[in-house]
DNA sequence: CGGGCGTGCTTGACACTGTCAAGGCGCTCG
DNA sequence: CGAGCGCCTTGACAGTGTCAAGCACGCCCG
């Protein structure tokens, strides 16, 4: 390649692949650069040091996440619960073929608030979950909200399920299946 | 101090602090060696590395763990729901508390399985949570378990609260009586 | 048409990290 | 008394992020 049409989305892909190859600990200034052909200070100049990178890679997983969860409600019909069920499992399908990115939206302690493009990206991807929660009925005795209860409990599926500490020794699938049982005890509103 | 009289617990009481007041990304080899007054390369003769040395502090974190949810659940009586609650209460406080050891134990990729020190110290922590649960009948319509279902849950509330993502802008406390709503839908074998 | 000048990237340096090899000190044991 | 070994130090190296300085190209304006 000759010239480097936009230096900062190659960076970002760059970014993209090595997270995807490596995992994060590999997601390095100088790396992007080299994997971009340019010199190992040229990303400083697209974006505000190593957090700067790692926030605009990461707005681009909240994309990604979104539209992951988003592809799964579309396979799903009309039916509420069949469609957050849907949404679930694109989380978690999410988390497991992108633990890379995954990891970096989620426990890298991104600055979510000195970056709008970031924190909006964040948004979009909380409000498909909302949206699939919304016609279910706060759980319990009291007012907590679904979308709260969904949430930890989809995400720290998640989590763990990455961290691998789920009692069995794995049979390689850890059973999404259980996603309908998690769910089962939501009820319309 | 004239003399250290067992370098390395002096090594990780020094990690353990710098943990608790700068965060993970705080947690060197140096930095270790420097507040135990030693030299800089001394924390490689006790350990395996860096990593050897965050596991032998994630270990000590485990067994804080358990404690704090031992402590929560000795204060709450026979009642199976009051310890189930108090233990995920124990779990939310030590997330809260011990936002480092927090992060250094569940999300940076521990060598669980070269560390028998480290992973009994783990399995010990998920017991007390396995015990707790053990009273209730599994949750939904198929047999999911119910420590996974639960676990799932506290994990993610917990890691999702250190996350500082949850709806409201926060009144520095984010409501933790919502445990009682969480467990509310659990029912006794 | 030409000169200033600013954007975009390079170069080079610095402090910091983990890791390794070599060495020294002191204790214990033969 | 001397040899050996454990524990720690010293010094070096490659890698990291960050910053200052500088180069080079293209644009604008006279």
């Amino acid at each position: 390649m000759t010239q480097t049409p936009d230096l900062r989305a190659a960076l970002i892909d760059a970014g993209l692949a090595i997270l995807e190859e490596r995992g994060l600990a590999a997601l390095t200034l100088r790396a992007c650069a080299a994997r971009a052909g340019v010199s190992h200070a040229a990303p400083a100049h697209h974006f505000a040091g190593l957090p700067g990178l790692r926030a605009a890679i990461a707005a681009i997983g909240f994309r990604r996440f979104a539209a992951e969860m988003l592809a799964e409600r579309a396979r799903a019909g009309e039916e509420p619960r069949a469609r957050l069920v849907a949404i679930c499992r694109g989380y978690l399908t999410f988390a497991e073929r992108h633990p890379g990115l995954f990891h970096l939206i989620f426990n890298s302690s991104l600055p979510m608030a000195d970056d709008p493009e970031l924190s909006e990206a964040g948004d979009a991807a909380f409000e498909v979950l909302r949206e699939g929660c919304a016609p279910f009925a706060p759980v319990g005795d009291t007012a907590m909200s679904t979308e709260a209860f969904v949430w930890s409990l989809i995400h720290g599926r998640a989590t763990l399920g990455l961290a691998c500490r789920f009692g069995e020794p794995e049979p390689h699938r850890p059973e999404p299946p259980d996603l309908a049982a998690m769910l089962g005890i939501l009820t319309l509103r």
